[in-house]
RNA sequence: GCAGGGGUUCCCGAGUGGCCAAAGGGGGCGGGCUGUAAACCCGCUGGCUCAGCCUUCAGAGGUUCGAAUCCUCUCCCCUGCACCA
């Protein structure tokens, strides 16, 4: 029942070796753990590649172990940081931490995920307790890792608090008695840290599986915080724009990553195609994946517009001031819908506009749009 | 604490008295092309009912006809040294 391949297709490090197919013999249903901060309010596409994971665990019989760092998120992980992160507030920590559960449910059964928060046991540790555990780790085990020791190289401060971070994470290993943690490769050294831990409090140390970090279209780790990621809840038809602005160069290593399917070959644009309709159904399903295709042909393909156009409403006086009119609608400085009138990028019933002030009449009962994303219809008056 | 080096427009990074709303790159935006929001090419990229005006170069004052550029003070960062009874 257990096909190893399947279980740890697409890992970069499975340590030790050959743990897995030990623990797997014990005939139980494992523990795979995944530890998340919630710093940001979204789980994107590249976090969930580590979800993914976890479901075939799921899928093979095996116990989901969903840790919401909602206590660790206080002190902020540095994994990938040359700054310290900035400590959220408590109420924004608990408010991504309740959407963060519904959105892994996405990829998660949700029959079998124990979703824990770790505050449950790691506030309620006393100091002896926290003493205790650090002293599982020598200050130089600490400091091997790669982002302190570049950080101390380059003279950059690292305070006390992120040395406890890779502690607390690993005492989340205990706490849960996890046999295996899955983690992107930027949190391997998290990941063993709790092997060490697990041991020196006399339980058998976890297996560390680690996924690939997913590259976005400009190259980038996806990372909420660079902007180039594709959330889990974001609209269909956003999901699906973004989708396509991959470069065609980077399509092979999303279907390896995200679909876990060969391309399908053919056209690169269809096979984005195809790629993009998956992560839009499997957030919110086929209907609505076929509906952001339908609207991406519509607008991007097409240059039409969209089925639904949000109204707006024209403001008093004769002449209407189009870049006033503009900011209004879409948000913009009026500086910037100068321009873009002056770029011929602004159109009226589908015609380029060329002057700055429009007689009422032809805008009412227009539609306006400004570039090929923005769309604004005026209803007609009377 | 002492000595030195820095803080520039979204980011990186030029700029050391006027030609600076400030080079260049990145990003973003617009256009062209295209069975893609890919690739490629071109343009734009502080604000303002805009041939002009207004506000920016850490902050506050000052010198000057004129300051991102000079002076004073303040805040913050970095690098050495010292301190760590």
């Amino acid at each position: 029942m257990d096909d190893v391949a399947l279980l740890t297709r697409n890992h970069v490090e499975l340590l030790p070796a050959h743990g897995l197919e030990t623990k797997l013999k014990l005939g139980r249903p494992l523990r795979v753990k995944l530890g998340i901060d919630v710093t940001s309010p979204d789980i994107h596409v590249g976090r969930a590649i580590p979800l993914q994971r976890m479901r075939a665990f799921q899928d093979a019989g095996h116990i989901g172990v969903l840790i919401v760092g909602d206590y660790t998120t206080r002190i902020g992980d540095p994994s990938g940081r040359s700054a310290e992160r900035p400590i959220l507030s408590d109420a924004e920590i608990d408010g991504n931490a309740k959407t963060y559960v519904a959105q892994a449910m996405q990829i998660l059964d949700p029959g079998r995920t124990e979703v824990r928060f770790n505050g449950e046991w790691l506030s309620k540790l006393s100091f002896a307790d926290v003493v205790r555990l650090t002293r599982t780790l020598t200050v130089a085990q600490l400091l091997e890792r790669d982002d302190f020791a570049k950080r101390i190289a380059a003279g950059q401060p690292v305070s006390v608090s992120e040395l406890l971070y890779p502690l607390m994470q690993a005492y989340d290993s205990v706490a849960v008695e996890a046999d295996v943690e899955l983690g992107g490769t930027d949190q391997l050294y998290n990941l063993l840290a709790g092997r060490t831990v697990m041991e020196a409090y006399g339980l058998e140390p976890q297996i560390v599986l680690t996924t690939p970090l997913l590259l976005s279209w400009d190259g980038a780790k996806m990372s909420s915080s660079l902007g180039n990621n594709i959330p889990l809840t974001a609209a269909p038809e956003e999901q699906f724009g973004r989708t396509m602005r991959l470069p065609d160069t980077m399509i092979a290593d999303w279907y390896r990553l995200v679909v876990e399917a060969p391309v399908p070959g053919g056209e690169a644009m269809d096979s984005k195609l195809a790629l993009a309709r998956f992560i839009v159904a499997r957030s919110h399903g086929q209907d609505a994946a076929a509906a952001a295709e339908a609207h991406f042909t519509r607008v991007v393909r097409e240059g039409g517009a969209p089925e639904e156009v949000p109204e707006g409403v024209l403001p008093d006086g004769d002449p209407i001031h189009l870049p006033a009119l503009l900011a209004v609608a879409f948000g913009l400085s009026t500086s910037e819908a100068r321009r873009m009138i002056g770029q011929g990028g602004v159109k009226l019933n589908g015609a380029a506009v060329a002057t700055l002030d429009l007689p009422r009449a032809e805008l009412d009962g227009a539609l306006v749009q400004a570039g090929k994303r923005r769309f604004v219809r005026y209803p007609p008056s009377s």
